[in-house]
DNA sequence: AGTTTTCATTGACAATTATCAATGCTATTT
DNA sequence: AAATAGCATTGATAATTGTCAATGAAAACT
């Protein structure tokens, strides 16, 4: 069990026998089933997930009901709406199951108690943030200062897992277009050869 | 010396007047001229930065030669290029004063024995990039979501200070737009009252 | 004080992207 | 196996944003 889990933590941080056994005592499993909700907008965040096996996405719902996805998780990434998940306040992000999946939660006592106790475990997760820190500023820099049909590549050429197990119209979503635009845009660079 | 540096320290972590002694031997002082570069793309980045006070921006420069900004930094902020800092992989953003500046500069082996030696350190720099990490979600989620307006509203409201600190164009490349759009939008709002 | 840069604004026009509607295909459900 | 729902594509048109050029004002420099 956490097989994915502990194979991302050791790859990142050294952990003795007593700090995996430690860790282990604070995670609770859960399976979802695709389309179910991990977590709805107005609730409170009580957890941080990781993907042992399945895809999940956070997004925004706008005035006209439009989805607006923030992120996609896959195997071994973490998804949770942080900023509900430190603060206690209702969350603005809605998370769901894209496929069927197997998570591992760690709630906010377990994650405060983590914290104080195991290090390496803070450790851990500030390699984690940093990490998803930088992609995500990478991901900004795409928007802000490239065309279209490069963001497209760049997009698929860094997470071509993704494409291969996202519907289009989702892709579309997380890049700020609509499914059209994103359609045409592949038109144009498939017929260019 | 470094007053707002360890201020702001202080507000997010417990420290030991040792643990103080340690980490000001760690720091090194650094002055800027508006306009002159901290760093620029091409070359490796050293240090993380921590205003003393001042502004700085860090962006990129795309095909046409169009600044695009990543990231302003005032008096109580971090700035670096975090990727060629961690990887020393060559910077692919430049970093520069839009006043002049006084900085606290924290250079790798410092992170790197700081990181070891005082656990409140690692706590801080954790936090501290756990707060850019949501702000940078935000940020994101209002381009990919928010019409013009009111990402402009947006900002200036989060923001106010920048605004009043930053001419306009820069303004306008860190939305991603063209300085003309940004004119005529802010003109839009006025005259709606 | 005078010169030079930098900056914000405006206009005319072009390019890009969104919207709305329709179609056919595929996967899922019953 | 049939019915339904989800999905990608295309066309026509509208809305948004960018580009290029010009102007005047303010700030920085000498």
């Amino acid at each position: 069990m956490y097989e994915v889990f502990f194979q991302a933590l050791k790859s990142k941080v050294d952990l003795t026998e007593n700090d995996i056994a430690i860790i282990k005592a604070h995670l609770t499993p859960k399976k979802l089933r695709k389309k179910q909700y991990l977590l709805q907008e107005g609730d409170v965040c009580k957890f941080v997930a990781f993907v042992e096996k399945g895809v999940l996405r956070s997004y925004t719902i706008d005035e006209k009901g439009t989805e607006r996805i923030i992120q996609f998780a896959l195997e071994g990434w973490l998804i949770s709406d942080l900023y509900s998940f430190l603060t206690a306040e209702p969350a603005t992000y809605n998370i769901d199951a894209i496929e069927d999946c197997e998570l591992v939660l760690i709630s906010k006592t377990a994650h405060e108690d983590l914290l104080r106790t195991v290090p390496k475990y803070e450790t851990w997760i500030r390699l984690q943030i940093t990490s998803a820190y930088i992609a995500l500023q990478k991901r900004l820099t795409s928007i802000i200062s490239l065309a279209l049909e490069e963001r497209y590549e760049n997009f698929t050429s860094i997470y071509p897992h993704i494409l291969q197990r996202v519907p289009q119209h989702m892709i579309a979503s997380y890049m700020g277009l609509t499914p059209e635009t994103l359609s045409r845009v592949r038109k144009k660079m498939i017929s260019r050869k």
